[in-house]
DNA sequence: GAATATACCTAATTTACTTATACATAAAAA
DNA sequence: TTTTTATGTATAAGTAAATTAGGTATATTC
């Protein structure tokens, strides 16, 4: 699951869902809660990450903030307020094609 | 379901699934299948089909004739026999991914 | 003191899809 | 009858978005 990458549009999605379910949440802690909650299968390394994360917040959909835990900084984003349908959209979007993804590769849908 | 584009990395298997279904298509019927059975939101284009076709090809399995039907010539493709277990691989890998995704996805898991 | 875990980041490369275009025949519509 | 739509294959150029590979820094564990 790593080297053939299924990734590829479906970050920004998942990063979206992590923040939607947790609140609060940093770059680290995400790519950690997705191998947690994957078995380890889908990694999502820290350069595929912060840009994406970069890149949604300046399209203004999350916002983030800094603090200092334990002598490391640490960047916080947070979902925008009053973006959630445009998360939700981007979400169901995805989970939509993934719905059509799972009849077109099962073998019995004759 | 057109612009943004997560087909990346899933045309492959999605052309294998086909395959394996119906023993022996062309490129078109494939796009047309995969409309069909997405509600014409999925488009595999043929721009994205054909260059994916030849490259199965050119890793050996799957493999083509050519025919005449109707004054039109037609290329048709089929899995090579004995790489079944291999296309089943892969495919199963993809409905993997998409069971991670959806769990990562999921609202309302905790 | 070396390795691992935590925590952020970017440049260069590569992959592979999209846009655009080309060619050609048959059928349907205007 | 001429244009459009459907059928059918194919490639070149452009672009988006990941991966590979690297960099910086602190805390903890062995």
């Amino acid at each position: 699951m790593k080297t053939k990458s299924y990734l590829s549009g479906t970050i920004s999605s998942i990063i979206l869902a992590q923040l939607k379910a947790k609140g609060t949440m940093y770059g680290y802690e995400i790519c950690q809660k997705v191998k947690d909650l994957t078995e380890q299968e889908i990694q999502l390394t820290e350069a595929a990450i912060y840009p994406s994360l970069h890149k949604l917040e300046k399209s203004g959909i999350i916002f983030s903030f800094k603090e200092k835990v334990n002598g490391r900084t640490r960047k916080y984003y947070q979902l925008v307020e009053g973006k959630e349908s445009l998360v939700d959209a981007q979400i169901n979007e995805l989970i939509r094609f993934t719905e059509h993804l799972r009849t077109l590769l099962n073998p019995s849908r004759v």
